[in-house]
DNA sequence: GTGAAAGCGCTAACAA
DNA sequence: TTGTTAGCGCTTTCAC
C-alpha cells in the first residue's frame, strides 16, 4: 500500500482519488478543472470515484501552485452597522458570480490593529483586496501596493487612493444635508456623533456640516456622546444624547447625525420625553439605513448607495483580474457615486 | 543569482529571506513561529531583514506543511439580520484572542447552495466549522464529519448534532411568549412571519406557537409575508403585514412576529395608520435585536443570547482543538444557553 | 487525451 | 542553536 494511503482514511487525496481511478493526478485535476480536456469516459469515472470517497479538493494546495486563490479579503470595521451590510452584500453577490469567494476580516474588537490584519490578509494570498475608508497607515499601503493585487477602497474618496476607490465625498454629503436644513429655516443646527476611533468619515462628515453652517452664517456645534467602544453602541447613545442636547443654550431646533443608526436612537429618546419630530426638534441621519424608511417619524438622510458600492467594487476588480496585468486598467482612481438627500418626516 | 530569484522582485519568499540573512529558511521559519528557539542575535537579523524586504509570509503555503490553517470557517444566511451579528461578533473576539481567525460564508445570496458552499470552505482547509441553524442535508454532514474538525452549529438544538451545538429551543421560546400574550389577556394572537428560505428556526417557532396557543384553548393563525427573497426584506414587509392583518376577522388583539426585524416593521405601518400599540395592538417579536430597546414602543420580545452564543461557540471550538483529538471532549453535545422573555410596552 | 517530472513556499522530523 | 532532507497536495510545463 501507498505509504500516502495507509494512515488517513479520512480526507482522501488527489492521488488516491487517481490511484483508485486509475489514472495519473493530472487526469483528475483536469476533471476538476478543465472536464472539457478529457474524454467523457474517464470524465465519469474520476467524478464517481471522486464523490465515492468523499474527495474535497485541498484549495490551499491549488492555489500555491497555481498562484491563484479566487479569494477576494475584505476589511470591514464593523458588522453591527447595517450600512456596511449592504455594501458586503453587494460585493459578495456579484463576487460568487464570477466564482470568487469573499473573506471577510472582522476588525472591530480585533486586538491586532489594521496594519497587523492587512499582513495576515495578504499572507492567505487573495487575489484582490477591500478596505472600507481612505485613510490607512503608510506601512499597510506599502504592503498592499508590493502585494502587486487589485485593492479597492470604499466610502470615501481618497485624495490618493492606493489602487482604485468606489465613494463618495463625505464632505459634500454632510454639506448637502445643512443645506436643506438651513434651507428648511433650521438655525440652531447641532452635529452629534458618536466617537468611533479612526472613524475619518465621520470627521469628514464634521468638516463638512462646519463649512456649510459657515456659509450659511449659522454657528456649528459638534458634539460627541460614547468614546469608549466604536459606534457600535450607538443604540445606547441616545441616552447620553438627550442630557448633552437638552444642557445646550440656545436649544438647538435641529441635530445633524453622523449616522441613521444615532439619528434614530437619539429619535427615540426624545420622542419617548413627550418631544415632537420634528416640531420640537428636527432630526436628520446619515447613510439611508434599512430601517430608517419605517420608522416613524421616517427620517430624513442622506442615501450613499451602499449596496452599489459593493457591487461596482466587486466589477472594478473583476475587470482587473480579468486582464491580469498585461494592460492599463480602464476604470482608473476614483469613481463617485454620489449621494442623494433623502427628504422625510423627520426633519 | 538563483533562479527563484531573478522575477520577482515583489513578493520576497522565505528563501529569499534566508538567503539575503545569510540563514537557511528553517531559521527564518523559527523566527516567525517559535522565535525563543533562535538566539537573540539571528532573530534580530532575521527580523531586519524580513521587515527591510517587506516579507509577508504565505500562509496558504504554510498551512499545507503544518495542515493547521489557524482559521474557523463560519456559514451565515444574512448580515442584514443583526441577531447573527452579535454572534459572529462574540465569536471572532473570542477567536482572534487565540490566534484564529474567522472566515465568513455569506450564504444569501450565494448562486451555491449551503452544500457547495460548505464543500467550498473546507476545501479551504479550517480546523474548526461554525454552523447556523440545525438542518443540514445529509451530504453536507457526510463531508462535516468526514473532515475530522470541530463543528458546532448555533441558532438551535439539533436532536442529533454533528459534533457540539450551543443554542436554545425554538419551539420552547416561542411557546414562553405565547404564555405570556396569553396571560396578559390576549386571545386573538396571530403568528407572523416572513417566509425565508430553510428556515427552519422559523418554522420551530411557529410550530412552538401552535402547540401554546392549543393549550390555551385558542385558535392558532399563522400568516406569512413576503416569500421571493429571504428575510433580507423584512423592513418592506410592513406594509403587506398590515393589509393582511386588517383582512383577518375577528381582527387581532396581538401579533407574534418571527422577528425583531418584522415586528418593528408591522409595527411602524401600524403606528403610522393611526393604532395605537400595545392598546389598539399588541406587537411582541423574537431576537431581542439591538433597537428593539430603543424605539417607540419599545418591543416585548425573546433575548437568546446571540453575542454569548457566539463566545460559548468560540470556547468549544478552542477547548477541541487544544486537546486535538487525543481525548474525549468533555464539551459534549449540546449546550442549551435558555432564552428570556422580554416585556416592554409593545406587549 | 493523458502522463511524468518539477516545483509552488513552507514546516516536521531529524541531524549536527 | 542551526541546518538538511523530505514532503504537504496540487498544478504547471512539456512530453507522448
Amino acid at each position: 500500500m501507498d505509504k500516502s494511503t495507509e494512515h488517513r482514511l479520512q480526507r482522501p487525496n488527489m492521488k488516491q482519488v487517481a490511484a483508485k481511478a486509475g489514472v495519473s493526478t493530472m487526469t483528475v485535476s483536469r476533471v476538476l478543472r478543465n472536464p472539457d480536456q478529457v474524454s467523457q469516459a474517464t470524465r465519469v469515472k474520476v467524478k464517481y470515484v471522486a464523490k465515492s470517497m468523499g474527495y474535497v479538493p485541498n484549495l490551499q494546495a491549488g492555489s500555491l501552485s497555481s498562484r491563484k486563490s479566487h479569494t477576494v479579503a475584505m476589511l470591514i470595521p464593523s458588522l453591527d452597522n447595517s450600512a456596511f451590510a449592504q455594501t458586503v452584500g453587494g460585493l459578495s453577490q456579484k463576487l460568487e458570480q464570477a466564482g470568487y469567494q469573499l473573506v471577510l476580516g472582522y476588525t472591530q474588537y480585533s486586538l491586532m490593529g489594521e496594519e497587523k490584519l492587512i499582513e495576515t490578509m495578504l499572507g492567505r494570498q487573495p487575489d484582490a483586496m477591500v478596505l472600507i475608508g481612505a485613510h490607512h497607515k503608510k506601512q499597510s499601503i506599502r504592503s498592499l501596493k508590493q502585494a502587486g493585487i487589485p485593492v479597492v477602497e470604499l466610502w470615501g474618496l481618497p485624495e490618493e487612493p492606493i489602487d482604485a476607490a468606489v465613494g463618495f465625498s463625505n464632505n459634500e454629503s454632510a454639506k448637502a444635508m445643512v443645506h436643506y436644513l438651513a434651507t428648511k429655516g433650521y438655525r440652531q443646527i447641532v452635529f452629534l456623533s458618536s466617537s468611533a476611533a479612526n472613524d475619518f468619515r465621520g470627521e469628514l462628515r464634521y468638516e463638512g456640516y462646519q463649512e456649510a453652517m459657515r456659509e450659511h452664517n449659522l454657528t456649528p456645534l459638534g458634539l460627541n456622546v460614547g468614546g469608549k467602544n466604536n459606534n457600535v453602541a450607538s443604540w445606547h447613545h441616545g441616552t447620553d444624547a438627550y442630557h448633552l442636547l437638552k444642557a445646550i443654550t440656545p436649544q438647538p431646533d435641529a441635530v445633524f447625525c453622523v449616522s441613521d443608526m444615532l439619528a434614530a436612537a437619539t429619535m427615540a429618546v426624545f420622542t419617548r420625553n413627550g418631544h415632537r419630530i420634528p416640531e420640537d426638534l428636527a432630526i436628520a441621519g446619515h447613510g439611508d439605513f434599512e430601517f430608517s424608511k419605517i420608522i416613524n417619524p421616517s427620517l430624513t438622510t442622506v442615501n450613499v448607495h451602499s449596496f452599489e458600492m459593493g457591487v461596482r467594487a466587486a466589477e472594478v476588480i473583476l475587470q482587473r483580474l480579468e486582464l491580469n496585468g498585461e494592460d492599463e486598467p480602464s476604470t482608473r482612481g476614483l469613481i463617485d457615486l454620489g449621494f442623494e438627500v433623502i427628504i422625510r418626516e423627520s426633519a
